[in-house]
DNA sequence: ATGTTACCCGAAACAGAATG
DNA sequence: CATTCTGTTTCGGGTAACAT
């Protein structure tokens, strides 16, 4: 969903006081339709409290409310987004007594407390340091911190399990869609998720043949996703103008209706 | 009193092209 | 094929000046 900015974006921003109350009837919908072993998954930035260098809280006010008799909260994680620019600007580049903002709260809600979820659906490469490990062998032993390190621990599996920390640059600068937008001269959505972002989840949390609903698509990468993953899905926009653009991910080069 | 616009400030990543 | 270079991107904030 759009997120309680102070600068507000072309698609129209809600307020922090007042956010908990808006985003609610949605996630009463998300989960009526929302299957028993099914994920509720909500990408929420931070922001400032306006006129001072103090952080809101909204976006923990939102956890607590849907964690009050909605969700159960499965997990959080946490969006790294190297390629965030230095900002807000007032605290972090003219008075310097903050740092650049460049992590986003990723929530992930289930309707049970045993969504449906495989973490070997998202696997990744093992480090330098891994590979030498598993090269060189393991001394299984207590380590001085407390941890019983057992034999197994020098098993080579799959690859590495993934941290609750996603980096993921937001880069993308000359992809199909954003070419077919200019062209077609239709706005490209000024806040798109990375590819990778949604991949994540949709591998992680679903399978095949299931069904991914995102009910604030904007540009529809969650849609492009599911597709390459052979989800079937469902998405909602407000603005028919980001709607047509979108079509754009699905090779429809036509003028969009 | 309230809304609008211009201005200011700056770091890193990455795709794709060019070069070695 | 490996490296280097080029162009483009990134869910901002306050403040001053001006308009309604």
């Amino acid at each position: 969903p759009p997120f309680a900015l102070n600068r507000k974006k072309e698609y129209g921003n809600v307020n922090a006081a007042g956010y908990v109350e808006w985003l609610m009837p949605f996630a009463g919908e998300i989960r009526r339709v929302l299957r028993d072993d099914g994920s509720f998954v909500l990408d929420l930035g931070g922001t400032w409290n306006k006129g001072v260098p103090t952080r809101s809280l909204y976006h923990y006010e939102v956890a607590l409310a849907l964690t009050r008799n909605l969700f159960h909260l499965a997990q959080e994680f946490y969006w790294y987004n190297p390629s965030k620019l230095p900002s807000p600007a007032e605290w972090v580049t003219v008075r310097r007594i903050r740092v650049k903002d460049a992590v986003n709260t990723v929530w992930w809600f289930s309707k049970t407390e045993h969504p449906d979820a495989d973490n070997r659906r998202v696997l990744t490469a093992y480090s330098e340091s891994m590979e030498k490990l598993l090269e060189n062998g393991y001394k299984a032993k207590q380590r001085p911190s407390g941890w019983d390190i057992s034999e197994n621990f020098s098993r080579r599996h799959e690859g590495a399990i993934p941290p609750n920390l996603l980096r993921i640059a937001n880069t993308e600068s000359n992809g199909q869609y954003q070419r077919a937008c200019r062209e077609a001269g239709l706005k490209v959505h000024p806040a798109r998720f990375p590819y990778g972002l949604p991949e994540f989840f949709v591998r992680f949390l679903t399978r095949p043949g299931e069904t991914v609903l995102d009910c604030f698509a904007g540009s529809n990468v969650t849609g492009r996703v599911s597709e390459d993953l052979e989800r079937r899905w469902i998405v909602c926009e407000l603005s028919e103008e980001y709607l047509a653009g979108s079509r754009f991910r699905f090779g429809d080069m036509a003028a969009p209706a």
